[in-house]
DNA sequence: TAAAATGTAACTAAACTTGTTACAGTTATG
DNA sequence: CATAACTGTAACAAGTTTAGTTACATTTTA
């Protein structure tokens, strides 16, 4: 079970409202299309609430819609609220620091790191919420 | 504990071994500079031996060393090696395929995984253990 | 005031990574 | 040839993370 999907689960998320633009949209409903619990859609849709992708309202007739328009959502944006954390990790224990590449390799890797961030955000900022609506839309059979 | 630090694990691994070239390093010492036990590393330098970028030798006076110069292993073959995974994962239980969007975006997400992995590699691929190599022979203080 | 929704805390279960011990197999060397 | 010193690998424990679930307080509509 452990790997991280939020980011998939809210690209889902984000594409179910945005079929459904202007209307708020019920947590279980959600749930029903993602296949999993009302809560774990509510936790994330926390994530992209304090990230202004979404707006939520409580109370009866409440629900959840998009902030803005999906085609001023990228992915990268979506990529970011989830905060699904680094491409790989760096060492648990620290290195000895006695020895050359001990001591220096943790910045080589942490510089690598973040060029493979922006890598992966660059290539992220290339969609929109609303190219992947339309693939959606497109490919229905 | 649980973050997967292979990758990070694996250059340091390697790197140990390009300052030594042509020598056999034994798995204790590369350990002791990792500061982690010698049968993670064993079993790491068998994932790298597996995809032919490093060499062992058992018995006594056995030990490990490069299978190529420094300069012809890029980083991005060492990140296959230790196949990481993926940036982030596919959905755990199917999504509702009564549902568009269930039906279709795993397909979606499909498509941009493998646009992220490209990204990531041609980003590792522009770098080579020689480059790190020099990278921490030159910042020794 | 009651019903219906979100927000959130707490707990469980499953999966994964790392660390560790133990031991079989292999090889150099006295 | 016997021993010491390595690698390779299996098996297990411990810690962390994710997802799922239950429960309940809070908010809002009707």
């Amino acid at each position: 079970m452990a790997a991280n999907s939020q980011f998939s689960m809210a690209v889902h998320v984000l594409t179910v409202l945005a079929r459904h633009e202007g209307e708020k949209i019920k947590s279980e409903k959600i749930a029903c299309s993602v296949n999993t619990n009302p809560v774990v859609i509510r936790r994330l849709l926390g994530q992209l609430a304090q990230a202004e992708l979404v707006e939520s309202q409580t109370g009866a007739a409440g629900g959840t819609q998009l902030a803005r328009c999906p085609d001023q959502i990228t992915l990268a944006e979506v990529y970011g609220a989830v905060s699904c954390g680094e491409v790989f990790a760096l060492h648990g224990k620290p290195p000895d620091k006695n020895c050359p590449v001990g001591r220096n390799i943790e910045a080589v890797l942490c510089n690598l790191q973040k060029q493979i961030d922006r890598s992966v955000a660059e290539t992220l900022s290339r969609h929109t919420l609303q190219g992947v609506l339309e693939v959606i839309e497109q490919e229905r059979p």
